[in-house]
DNA sequence: CATGAATGAGCTTTCATTCAT
DNA sequence: AATGAATGAAAGCTCATTCAT
């Protein structure tokens, strides 16, 4: 793992060392600054807005982060904290293990990663907005992202391909399709659409459509 | 159509009959406007900036444009007036004529906008980015969107459910899933890799996914 | 007293509540704000130059008037808070009822405002200057000017007619000429003449002139 | 007339030799600065504005008139000429000969003096504005004023002291007042009430006030 | 003569950051 | 630890003026 040069990571381990002490201060300006951020962005949101809204003088922000990029990250973090865990690699093999299908693994892992975005809905706007307009902390995420992601995804597609569940087209592929429908679903009623509800109906559909398509089948089964 | 309410669109209406008249120098900065916005994002990006990368004075900016808001309109509207003409109800009434099969059309479709969305590909990244960050903008241009581009995907799916093309569920979720991962593709690959280049093998893997799902069927055929 | 719609007055009240706080640079500001305001005019003065005579950086005046428009405000009401008092209902009367006849307390009233505007010449060359080049603040101030000030002017008025002091036509129009003459007197000293000193002798000139004008005459002695 | 040192009158003569030449674009470029001069003053008026409201070019402007303020004198000169020539010697000594009194001087004075001043109220209220407002201009104008208008009416007032019409104080002193009250009356009706008309009446009340004043009394009627 | 695109200095205002208290 | 006054660089924007056409 060549990350050294990731300003990400060592931010992150950093912080784990430091993050046992949160004053209550702390604690209403990173709530403060989740609830901007989430609504107008981080580059329209400014840290005295953030003071006003937690309460706090402008320059306890700064004792506590140094900079606005610093308070920024302390609110990405943690959420990618709790977000890898549960893609550990021995949590993603034991989901694996604990489903008959790929089909059945899917909607496990959907049900579960959607449940934790909606509960923590500002902030994963937060995470995908700035992912997407900030270029910086992209190039900084998005190696972390495969390194930690992709990799275990793929290890799944491999057990799975290896029980004959899949097409025969080349695991890679697969791969990156299923992320890119599965991604599109989670952004696009996170950014777009950010009132709007999940239903388990519709993760049904949508794990229907990746393992099934849309199309009627000539046997009759769907 | 009651879009009377829509400042886009009477924004879109009256640039079209100004449009006539471009000066050099404005194609300079409409040139570096879209490069920069690009790259950095609206908001992170400066007027004086914009005039530098241009080689013209920051006010020849403010005096055709009158704001940054009103040149981020300038660069965007162009780009909507190129994309919605292909997806007037007649262009689309027609491809899907043409084709034997809603695999077909998309296939046709996809290429298509595809291509076009490559060609302008700095563009296009500027209104998806702007789209996902821009509260204000996105809220006059998705009703617009929904408006122009829904409504015809909608009139498309009954076509091809008429032939009983589609598995037995609802047009409605059937419309909404194929959306999220055509956008999500497109977005994907226009923002999170943008160097990226999209080959037609993709485009096949990704209409098959839609199509037929990734699972192997019982028959034997995919 | 139905002033409610009045801005000037909410801002005035608003501003009493807070005037407490004042800082040593904001004294320092609002000293070289009046005085250059007073030089040259509200609209030909730069932030940056009262930062600069001030002796604070340009933020710390925004910081503290938030626009440069307030600033003048926070200038101006202070002076109208010094002036009214003053004018009293019943200061005015008290005056009025400590004299034998009106031109007694014609002199009375004018050596005092006359030595008020004196010691605040800058200040109040400001609030004429001001009053009769914007448009805006002379739509907040006359109103409040002729409900708090004509009024009294009235009362006193109608006080000495009833004493037979003046000649036989209407209080109205007594009252618009002694006003027309005083402000008259008052402003073409503060701002066509600013370096002049008004002297007793002149200040009995003037009263001699209104007085011997309006007044009755007993005899043939003036 | 030592007034070598004055802009103002070099630039009056000036223009008097190159005035003949009006095109109908510089008509409409005075007239258009006038009016909003008058509504918003010179320093909050902008050239591309006139320009727009002249329905000409910006560098029309320019082009006739070099600089805005050399505009603002090409507006305020002309007035000055018509200001004057009434005021010449000869007029002056004219009206006074053919009038029995001073009050009836004054009266035919001020009425002739407002009714050109109501029918050029707009690039009146532009004069008077400047003058208070404009320091440079001041310091021009002032100087010009007294030696062509203070004279004059110097003179008038020595023909009635000596025909014994004034009480007994210098003459100095009384034109002093009778200007005061004089300016102030002009100045209050055209700069705080704008849309105000002067009555015959109120005229007649005005030197009533005057007259009664100063004027030495021989009996007891006023 | 007339135009209007282009300029760049200067304006008001915002904002992340520092630091004395 | 917490404050908030102070900072000054940089932002968006205005405007009188110039000049090629």
């Amino acid at each position: 793992m060549k990350l050294s040069e990731s300003k990400l990571l060592d931010a992150l381990i950093a912080q784990a060392k430091l993050s046992k002490k949160h004053t209550e201060k702390q604690q209403k300006i990173v709530e403060a600054a989740i609830q901007i951020f989430a609504e107008k962005g981080y580059a329209n949101t400014s840290t005295s807005e953030i003071a006003k809204v937690a309460g706090v003088a402008e320059g306890t922000i700064f004792r506590h982060y140094g900079t606005k990029d610093n308070l920024l990250l302390s609110v990405i973090l943690p959420f990618f904290k709790e977000t890898f865990p549960v893609m550990a690699e021995e949590v993603f093999i034991e989901i694996a293990s604990n489903v008959e299908s790929f089909e059945e693994f899917l909607k496990a892992f959907l049900k579960n990663r959607i449940a934790f975005f909606l509960e923590n809905k500002a902030i994963a706007r937060v995470v995908v907005k700035e992912l997407i307009y900030n270029e910086e902390l992209k190039k900084d995420l998005l190696p972390f992202l495969s390194e930690n992601f992709l990799s275990r995804v793929h290890k799944v597609a491999d057990y799975f391909i290896e029980r004959g569940e899949f097409i025969d087209i080349p695991a890679e592929r697969i791969v990156k399709m299923v992320i890119t429908f599965v991604g599109g679903f989670l952004v696009s009623r996170l950014v777009f659409l950010p009132d709007y509800t999940v239903t388990d109906e519709e993760i049904d559909d949508a794990v229907r459509l990746v393992i099934s398509g849309i199309g009627k089948k000539d046997d009759g089964t769907e």
